[in-house]
DNA sequence: CTGAAAGCGCTTACAG
DNA sequence: CTGAAAGCGCTTACAG
């Protein structure tokens, strides 16, 4: 174990003082091209790699953004992350991923590692729960925010929404011109506002239509394949179902692995559309209708307004309340 | 912005010295009942929340573990990086994941940022190139590495790997029971260890059938879905293939997908495998099968290695060399 | 054009 | 049983 090399190292071999080294390096201040160059030389001698908890320490900056998903075996979420991160390294921005698993305590947790690391920004999938710890948190150590997919509720800040409700809308409204009149829906988890907003958009296109409500047809998941699979067995076996539209692509395969395992055909006996695309969606059997969100652009805009709130001053950002719907697309294959 | 508490203003306020509330905080000696009171009481009143960033500066620890991923998109990677969470959480630490997009320079970066942060450990999966500056890092400043899928040339350290060959000679073998002589493969990226052992199980099983090897069936691909369509179009359009194997996940919705595109019958016109199991995998059109990997395991077989890795005193680390080899299974669908 | 020095918020030998 | 103080490796006003 060799000692590593620090600032100070570096200064003496350079005979300069470290805020000379610091300033070459971080480039804050003139420095003559001499004694630059004497810097340069000796930190390349000396194999010397600033430390950046130190350097985040003192400046409170670390060029690192973290992302908490909700659930990172989730496509749609590893997707956009994707995006995420090309965007923020052209930026010179890193990017740390970490996994609430639609737990609001976790997602606590994470929250503060994440500060406790000084990262310039956190965006978030917000899992279900009361989320009144981050204006508490924003009060002591101001740290901007980014909502994406869903946002918590009474809570103010810029999110990054989808147009769920017209979203599900289209797609019932296929169904309905298709004849079916008999629409069961699968939605997500309960309390996020995006699992509301896909029901919204069913009810109102039923009612829109004069189709009445059912209850029987609505059923709750919990986003997992699981749930997709035994929702759709009840709603198969306890109802007269014609077309089916789950919000959530997890259980969307879940639901079509039931009906493929009972040989019920789709789209003749049951038709079938899903929520967000995939490579695979084509290659399904039959190929799956979906509404697909536009995961680079989110992924984009995203990275945009969190940019844009990093470099607002402190005081104008506590009170930013801002929602951009990104627009959704309804795909049509051969599912519906 | 109010002034965030830090551990000197609880010593002041419970009356003791910094030292006694860092003790209090860490469980690090002994401290008497009443004053322990006292210090807790203090951090409550001051909502109190350790720095951890300073923390780590001081005692180089972090309980974060770093896990850089060469495709956050990639369902595999992603899946793992679910238990690997789980199983890590269960032990106290966090994790953060990074994307080093296959890019060996982005990997670099990563893991001088990981370590600049103090992370008490990284598990990754390298990407194609040289590997020499871990050497030269550990030198410095060891970090425990697990490697993760593939490993790197040249580089001493524990590799917790499938049994590659093995898994392709399964495929290749069942192929060749079922009277195919013609059977192409598409692999992943090339200087890639894992891509290197799938395509010697493929020539070893055709070996071992007294079925010669043609370099027309072999074709290289970059793990994405596109070169899967591109290669497989290839294939269709210059050999008589009657099989074909796709040595990962992403390249093989692409094959099949050109497949179906062209209304080329999967299995009668021509057999498919892939590589790793998914719940989609069971409703594509026809089901496919696959050689699937244990990633349960792999992710708990990796935390395990590199907890056992922290726990060790520096001096032994540098030298270890292990490889961990876990088994695939061969999941018979409807493709072959 | 550059330096001396305080300080970020902790931990930890040393001392009693 | 506890404290005073050095120090982790940087940044940054202040000063000249």
């Amino acid at each position: 174990m060799i000692k590593i090399a620090t600032i100070k190292d570096v200064a003496e071999k350079a005979g300069v003082s470290t805020a000379t080294v610091s300033h070459v390096i971080n480039e804050t201040r003139f420095v003559s091209e001499s004694t630059k160059e004497k810097v340069i030389q000796s930190m390349k001698e000396l194999n010397y790699k600033p430390n950046k908890l130190a350097s985040s320490l003192r400046s409170k900056k670390s060029n690192i953004i973290g992302f908490i998903v909700p659930d990172i075996a989730n496509f749609f979420f590893t997707g956009i992350a994707h995006y995420i991160e090309k965007e923020l390294k052209q930026r010179g921005y890193s990017l740390f991923i970490s996994n609430s698993d639609e737990n609001i305590e976790n997602e606590k947790q994470q929250f503060e590692k994440l500060k406790a690391h000084f990262v310039d920004g956190i965006i978030v999938a917000p899992a279900k729960g009361d989320h009144s710890f981050l204006v508490d948190m924003n009060k002591e150590n101001e740290c901007p925010i980014v909502f994406i997919d869903r946002k918590p509720d009474n809570i103010k800040g810029v999110s990054i929404l989808v147009d769920n409700v017209n979203g599900s809308y289209k797609a019932i409204t296929h169904f309905i011109e298709k004849g079916h009149k008999k629409i069961g829906i699968i939605t997500g988890l309960p309390g996020i506002t995006s699992t509301y907003e896909r029901l919204e958009g069913y009810k109102k296109a039923l009612a829109d239509n004069n189709i009445p409500i059912k209850n029987g047809y609505i059923k709750i998941g919990d986003s997992r394949f699981d749930s997709g699979y035994k929702l759709t067995k009840e709603l198969v076996k306890n109802t007269d179902i014609s077309a089916l539209y789950v919000t959530n692509n997890l259980m969307c395969v879940g639901a079509m692995e039931y009906l493929n395992d009972k040989d019920i055909t789709i789209p003749d006996d049951i038709a079938i559309i899903g929520f967000d695309d995939y490579k695979w969606a084509s290659i399904t059997n039959p190929p799956l209708s979906v509404i697909s969100q536009p995961i680079k652009k989110i992924g984009e805009s995203t990275v945009k307004e969190l940019m844009s709130l990093i470099r607002k001053d402190n005081n104008k950002k506590i009170n930013i309340n801002k929602t951009i719907r990104m627009k959704t697309k309804f795909i049509i294959r051969e599912s519906c």
